[in-house]
DNA sequence: TCCTCTAGTTGCATCATGCATATATCTTTA
DNA sequence: TAAAGATATATGCATGATGCAACTAGAGGA
């Protein structure tokens, strides 16, 4: 059988958002989810918040969040700021809450392939000691279950 | 202060292989650090273990594994294979088992990172079903801790 | 003979990122 | 007052990885 990747099911909506590995998308429609904000004070929250890895790139903020305003998952007004320039104030539609939704879904599976591999990592450094060995083939309990 | 994400210290070298956010490589160096496999053996590994999300690409599997090899984190020899045809086998070398412990360290960070999300997300979702609400700006125990 | 499975490779379009840079406003400092 | 710096957003470009299609090729079965 061939390798394809497109999804069969027809919600394939959105399926862009919910490959990705990163948790900056995630992240921006959680912090929305909470209150409106602007880009800026997004990307500040992001470096502060533990699920990001790095600073991250104000362009890439940028440009995700007009993005998925395209994709109607949020909108924006201007609003003059009390100090320094305009905001483009940020807020989540529907369409973006219930992505949010699947999103924490597609992070629950990550996490679980994360422990997955953790624990198939534990497993093969228990018995050697970092000598090659000739492991077994996996077992049932490594088997796929997702 | 400018956003920058090379790393500053010497330890540039494989860094690129350090953030990705996928198991992909991560989950063939594992194969490898068990036992010698080639390529087709390890896309068969990677479909039925947990630790990747749908079916992985070959072309991608295979040439990650050329550039593994040009890097010197596994070596390949050509062996006849008992039906069908010439399969190139591959094993780790130190330095792959070296980077693969980087590895794992990664996804203990990631792990936390997912688990930092979910969390927010579950508190965000706790006291409001769902309508926008005026959360307050994120408290100390959201703070980044990594 | 034809088909399928095994096994590996290459080309190409696309997409997202990282970084540099540009812009404009407001505040602070020299 | 002029320069510098923080705030705030945006665009251009190179790079790199991926997804997919297509191709080669051997071995075994119908």
């Amino acid at each position: 059988m061939a390798y394809r990747n497109t999804p069969e099911d027809e919600n394939v909506a959105y399926a862009a958002y919910l490959r990705g590995e990163q948790l900056l998308q995630p992240g921006l429609l959680l912090l929305l989810a909470r209150r409106p904000m602007h880009g800026y004070e997004l990307i500040q929250s992001l470096n502060r918040l533990s699920f990001h890895p790095e600073e991250c790139d104000p362009a890439t903020v940028y440009r995700n969040l007009r993005r998925m305003e395209d994709d109607d998952l949020v909108r924006s007004e201007w609003q003059a700021g009390e100090s320094g320039p305009a905001r483009r104030v940020y807020h989540l539609t529907a369409e973006g809450d219930r992505l949010l939704n699947m999103m924490a879904a597609n992070a629950q599976r990550r996490r679980k392939q994360l422990e997955a591999f953790l624990t198939l990592f534990a497993d093969t450094r228990l018995d050697n000691g970092g000598v090659p060995s000739n492991k077994p083939p996996l077992r049932e309990e490594e088997t796929k279950t997702q």
